[in-house]
DNA sequence: GGCATTGTCAACATAGTGTTGAGTAACTGC
DNA sequence: GCAGTTACTCAACACTATGTTGACAATGCC
């Protein structure tokens, strides 16, 4: 076996893991068993196990990222539809891979390296949705508000939060089924919504 | 000293180090030092440094949960700002401690009885604003929309999740002086306004 | 004074991380 | 075909943390 394919390995045996148990609950022994060399060779490799679980996340926000097509830049077209089209990538990225996922999200409270790549991604969803909303405010489709980022930030942080509860499963979380048309139902209603509350 | 004098002394330790570091950072020998006794004697108080977290975050969720008023059974009065007064109580309890909410939250990530604690405050105030939301629904204040649960769900997620940025300052955050507004705005119209998006 | 109860800690056992240094295998240029 | 370099491996070590044991005080109280 030769290295490039070990550190392959050591991968794809962490990600195994990570299906079974939470990050902090693999050891360095167990990657480098999982991959079929000595604890100390995994150091060749890889400076910690931190390093690992970081190369993976890095991979899933990477696809994260790629599949933010240019929908948004669409949205006259049909708004509704094309928010849920741009809703529904995050759904789907992180819905294929929920253990690593989940594991992301656990491992960003405690690594810094980690907090900085998702809040590398976070801001790139928070930029899209905030200049898709100005687009509409110029159009005349959505009113004017709030200010579109500040706007965006909670929105995209709704998602962010209510899709892990959903994944984990922890509750109160909204189920599989109705998660997505819940969340586009308050995008819109955020951002195209004419009305402050009644007054009698 | 006492032993009750000594117990308090171990959570006085555990709540300052945790404005200086995570709880992953800190020892038990770090809290015994704290508390004048020798870490075997910590063991004597706790069962583990993770108990002692606990009945911290115990603490300040009973606070929050005991903060919890009756405003969002008179929001007929004004909705605007009953409902603001409502999230309100979240932001002031929780910004009151901040190290130790911020904590909680990471510790949440990893500890099974933190979550369930957790998640029961989640679950109450999820409740309370469904119930609001169905009793505005039927004076007639809020239009029919999603089931009042998923819509609370949803948006008690979203608080949650932008107010742990905005006190941890992990971008991209809102600013504390406008949070509030923000979210009370998101949270005004997804519930109260009758549009959905234009087509055009 | 006897005797629980409460509290204390030195010493131990165990489990994990990361390092060192000595060794092997394989390819590279001559 | 062999000297030199690079890639790779791992036993043994040093260190840090957790949690346990068992012997030993104090304190109160009957």
């Amino acid at each position: 076996m030769s290295g490039e394919e070990r550190e392959t390995a050591i991968l794809a045996t962490a990600e195994r893991l990570l299906e079974e148990r939470a990050p902090q609950e693999i050891s360095v022994d167990d990657l480098a068993r999982g991959a079929g060399i000595s604890r100390p060779s995994f150091y060749f490799y890889f400076p910690s196990k931190e390093a690992v679980f970081l190369t993976l996340i890095d991979r899933l926000v990477a696809q994260a990222d790629a599949g933010r097509g240019d929908v948004l830049e669409r949205l006259s077209e049909d708004p509704a539809a094309r928010w849920r089209e741009g809703l529904q990538v995050f759904y789907d990225t992180f819905g294929a891979h929920r253990a690593l996922a989940l594991a992301g999200a656990q491992f960003r409270t405690v690594n810094a390296e980690a907090r900085e790549l998702w809040a590398n991604v976070m801001e790139s969803w928070v930029n899209d949705a905030a200049t898709a909303i100005e687009a509409e405010r110029v159009r005349g489709a959505a009113p004017a508000g709030l200010p579109a980022r500040d706007l965006a930030i909670a929105l995209v942080s709704m998602n962010e939060r209510v899709l892990y509860a959903t994944f984990a499963g922890d509750p109160p979380a909204l189920a599989e089924e109705t998660v997505m048309d819940v969340l586009l139902s308050v995008w819109l209603r955020s951002i195209y919504a004419s009305t402050e509350p009644p007054r009698f």
